[in-house]
RNA sequence: GCGGAUAUGGCGUAAUUGGUAGCCGCGCUAGACUUAGGAUCUAGUGCCGAAAGGCGUGGGGGUUCGAGUCCCUCUAUCCGCACCA
């Protein structure tokens, strides 16, 4: 019998559906492992060789998991809400769940043509009501919520409330907007409206102004994690600085412990550093610098305190509130003209003249409050309204940034910081700006001689003394915006009265979203909830016509699954309890700012909460690499339909085309098929090398313009989904990028044979022996067993590859068809090639799924040689190699190795100055 | 600018973590079987050299009996952040 793939896979692939072999549920006597890709979203475009990487490798391990005994939850869904669909819909004028249930269909035909062990009972859309249901229901819950810096977690509102009623918002300390300090009688004062508006203040989920990222091309909103260098994400359209009113989370509450629990993680370092970095915690502290014939102040957050004798100026943001009572009316015209100039520039304009100083000087003073002189207060786009108190004390000597304003506007330059011993010079003749974070202060009074490090602590016991601020600790994450002015999201279960925000009761959830006529906003610039007849209360009051984001669906995800089907709570206590969190997530990078933030975020909300028994989501989390695309070229001669093969191609002056790597082979093109590719190449000439037309290459990111894409469809076809599932992994390490050349199959496509071929005989009549296996045969097989499960522990997917197939090569040479090594072997590669395993497994006699077997067992015994054959080196060059006995002693070899005929030819007449035996590992003869 | 990662044959990669560099596969060369070969099998294949031998893990330097692996330095590519006070 010949190995038959598509008739193997398609049977195997029915048997899998129809026995429910991949259906998992709650059972106590197995440990759990949840096992979880990132679900994608399921564009039209469908899924190219490169989406299925993570897939495989996350399948190869929940397989291995559930053969050693684990319960394994191993789920899939599609991330369903989202723009392309809503852009397609806006063009077609068709419904956006419609595409999108089209191309689910697709991607669910390609993800089962390769196997994957997914329990498909627990698929999850986020674009259903009873899916969305618990989006909603944890908004809802976050709005009745509000964030304790006491005691570290979310609590309900109608605690803030009984707080309010009894000391107003004196003594709390909480997670808020900013907001006046009233007492419990001003509180009780408020009529309902007031009320409500404070509170909006506290709540996790709340309406604020903020200034957000506006992209008119789409018509929405975006987070700072869709935008990238003052362009969308998705899509590529400019985006720019706008006020408005939107939901957001206050997921800064979090940051802290989004920052701490990172060490927790067994996630790659990098990715904990881009989190890190994203959360950008910063220590400092706060300090008032009083304004010169005022009462007023100014608030400034500072890294380096240690430096304040230093500060010679101080720059607002030019959207600072305080910039209209500072600036004197001489110098009015000037600040208003630098405002409007400021605010007209796009994030991109901005960035592109990061490097040009501007500034505009207030015309008034503050009082630097320990060298108590005057210094200028200015205006400056390099202070971000976003980020600290939106103002600071500029000390040029020791920050570039400031220096570079101080040189430009020729404002005083003074040195606190110097390097011990050395002589401080003249600011006057400096290029720049000495921001050392170490060396010893001058020119700062109280602080004259101490270290960095010690003047932070005394000026900041200082600062704190005398009233002037306070320690304080800064966060660059920002709260996220969760409004989107579309119409393909989850709708807000929320509505309006006298124009403000409440929450439906949970009982009336899903809030489902309407039909509208078109998905465009409305002629009055609303959204397109906007459209919709009946878009309010029972009692008129009108819904919120913001839908949410991409990331509200995909937060928690991971949490459903584990009970997807419940419709009275998102989880149960019960399926929680035993699923707890994700074990293994895998995924891409591009997640690292967005997905991975806001669902630990989510997490500990609901964990707070005590809807879930984990504070983090992932234990442990890898990202894999990306495919790339490897293109191929043909070269035209310029002005004529003629094409030159690649190494010919200098002889002429030609024109690089890409062409469709589809109907190229090792290079090689075909050239009828490119005849009939595209109708301007119908008549083509070719001038040929050897006969035959070699394309140029090069690797490129895989996409449709660049004709490099490779469908896994188109594999599965030619080689088998086993095949195409181990040759992804052969590629490469896991996580490292490359690029996809689907040359280099068919040798995987013949270990496959090879493999098949160690269970028939001459004849192909399967053939397997009950024979004893030989030492040598059960040495082959253990080697492999502690190899294959080393390297699915570390995730090395692509020397496990190898290892299987020096296994089948030596198994082949030793005629090997004993049941005693065919059995273990067939269970190894099950995780890995599960159709064929299947097959094996049945023809070796089994009735149940290979699944169901159990990992073998590996005996060292087996692997214990008596000798090992010793590299001989002179000067650290390997010269020839000796068989000597384990564990000989030193001198024992040293005597047997200078014995060696070998040896006297390699010393040549000279003795030895020094001999190192490493037992067994080498020996080095020093000459 | 800051932070991180990577660099090994014609190509994808491997190397027990300081101990025989190039495993496995592609490609290539030669041969066998064959009406045929984009099938299968056998042998070879880092580079230079007829060979002996020499050279060789991005470049330079160092530690060591011994370095792809450790240290210093430079270069290139990729990724993340970017006026974050």
């Amino acid at each position: 019998m010949d190995y038959n793939f598509s008739a193997i896979e398609g049977k195997w692939q029915q048997y899998w559906k129809e026995n429910k072999t991949y259906k998992v549920d709650i059972d106590k006597a197995k440990p759990k492992f949840y096992v979880l890709d990132m679900f994608p979203y399921p564009s039209g475009a469908g899924l190219h060789v490169g989406h299925p990487l993570g897939y495989i490798a996350s399948d190869i391990y929940s397989r291995y998991k559930r053969l050693q005994g684990f319960n394994v939850l191993h789920p899939m869904g599609y991330d369903a809400f989202g723009l392309p669909a809503e852009q397609y819909a806006i063009q077609t004028g068709q419904h956006p769940a419609l595409t999108t249930d089209i191309n689910i269909k697709r991607y669910r035909e390609q993800l089962d043509k390769i196997g994957f062990s997914y329990d498909w009972d627990r698929e999850v859309r986020t674009c259903e009501p009873e899916y969305y249901h618990w989006t909603q229901w944890a908004f809802v819950k976050m709005f009745k919520h509000y964030y304790n810096n006491v005691t570290q977690k979310a609590e309900p509102i109608e605690q803030l409330v009984a707080e309010f009623e009894q000391n107003g918002n004196t003594k709390i300390d909480a997670a808020c907007s900013e907001i006046e300090t009233f007492t419990a009688e001003q509180w009780r004062a408020m009529d309902e409206k007031q009320q409500q508006e404070t509170l909006l203040a506290y709540r996790l989920a709340y309406l604020a102004d903020t200034m957000v990222n506006w992209c008119p091309a789409l018509g929405t909103v975006l987070a700072n994690d869709e935008v990238k260098e003052g362009f969308s994400v998705r899509g590529g359209h400019p985006v720019e600085q706008r006020k408005m009113k939107q939901w957001c989370l206050r997921i800064s509450a979090y940051a802290e412990r989004l920052l701490n629990d990172l060490e927790t993680l067994d996630w790659t370092d990098s990715l904990k550093e881009i989190q890190r970095n994203w959360i950008g915690r910063s220590e400092g502290a706060e300090v008032t610098f009083k304004i010169d014939g005022s009462d007023n102040g100014i608030l400034v957050f500072t890294t380096r305190p240690d430096t304040i004798y230093g500060a010679t100026f101080m720059v607002l943001a030019p959207e600072s509130e305080l910039v209209d009572q500072l600036t004197t009316p001489e110098y009015k015209q000037d600040v208003e003209e630098y405002i409007t100039m400021a605010k007209r520039k796009t994030e991109r304009e901005r960035q592109a003249e990061a490097k040009k100083v501007t500034g505009q000087f207030t015309g008034s003073y503050a009082i630097n409050p320990f060298t108590e002189q005057k210094i200028p207060i200015w205006i400056s786009e390099y202070v971000l309204a976003g980020y600290g108190t939106g103002a600071i004390m500029a000390v040029p000597a020791h920050d570039s940034r400031d220096f570079v304003f101080a040189k430009t506007f020729g404002l005083p330059i003074v040195q606190t910081v110097s390097q011990p011993g050395e002589t401080p010079t003249d600011t006057a003749t400096w290029t720049e700006s000495y921001d050392a974070k170490e060396g010893i202060v001058i020119n700062s009074g109280m602080l004259n001689g101490l270290e960095v490090k010690e003047a932070i602590r005394t000026i900041n016991e200082n600062i704190e003394k005398l009233g002037l601020g306070r320690c304080k600790v800064n966060f660059r994450l920002r709260d996220a915006i969760f409004s989107r002015q579309r119409y393909w999201g989850e709708p807000f279960p929320v509505y309006y009265k006298d124009g403000l925000p409440y929450a439906i009761d949970e009982d009336k959830l899903p809030l489902e979203l309407p039909e509208v006529d078109a998905y465009l906003p409305t002629e009055q610039g609303e959204p397109p909830l906007g459209r919709a007849k009946t878009w309010h209360t029972p009692e008129g009051y009108p819904y919120e016509l913001s839908t949410m984001p991409g990331f509200a669906g995909s937060s928690a995800y991971y949490l459903r699954y584990m009970d997807p089907k419940n419709d009275k709570g998102l989880v149960s206590k019960e399926a929680n309890e035993y699923w707890e969190n994700v074990d293994l997530y895998i995924g891409g990078t591009e997640h690292a700012t967005g997905h991975l933030v806001y669902s630990r975020f989510w997490n500990k909300f609901l964990f707070d909460l005590g809807y879930v028994c984990k504070n983090e989501p992932f234990k442990k989390l890898i990202n894999q690499g990306m495919i790339q695309g490897r293109s191929n070229f043909v070269y035209r001669v310029k002005g004529t339909n003629q094409f030159v093969s690649y190494n010919l191609r200098k002889d002429y002056d030609v024109t690089e085309i890409h062409v469709d790597v589809n109907i190229v082979e090792n290079d090689v093109l075909d050239t009828e098929k490119f005849r009939a590719w595209r109708p301007e190449f119908a008549e083509a000439e070719f001038i040929l090398e050897n006969g035959k037309y070699i394309c140029g290459w090069a690797v490129e990111k895989m996409s449709k313009s660049m004709y490099n894409v490779v469908n896994p469809d188109v594999i599965v076809d030619k080689y088998g989904a086993d095949t195409l599932r181990i040759y992804e992994m052969f590629l490469g390490p896991l996580e490292q990028s490359k690029p996809w050349d689907t040359n280099g199959i068919d040798g995987v496509h013949k270990f496959l044979r090879r493999l098949w071929r160690l269970f028939q005989n001459a004849n192909n009549e399967v053939s397997i022996s009950n024979d004893t296996a030989t030492k040598d045969e059960l040495k082959v097989i253990h080697k492999t067993i502690k190899k294959i499960s080393q390297d699915i522990e570390n995730f090395s997917f692509n020397t496990g590859v190898s290892a299987f197939m020096i296994c089948v090569n030596e198994l082949t040479d030793l005629k090997c068809n004993k049941r005693e090594v065919l059995e273990p072997l067939t269970i190894l590669i099950a995780p890995y090639a599960p159709h064929i395993a299947e097959e094996l497994w049945h023809m070796l006699g089994h009735q149940q799924s290979v699944c169901d077997a159990q990992w073998p067992e590996f005996k060292e015994e087996y692997l214990v040689e008596s000798s090992f054959t010793c590299p001989i080196s002179f000067n650290g060059k390997t010269r020839f190699t000796l068989d000597i006995p384990l564990n000989l002693p030193k001198d024992e070899v040293e005597k047997m190795v200078l014995a060696h005929e070998q040896t006297a030819r390699f010393l040549d007449g000279k003795s030895p100055k020094k001999i190192i035996v490493v037992p067994n590992k080498i020996v080095n003869i020093v000459v």
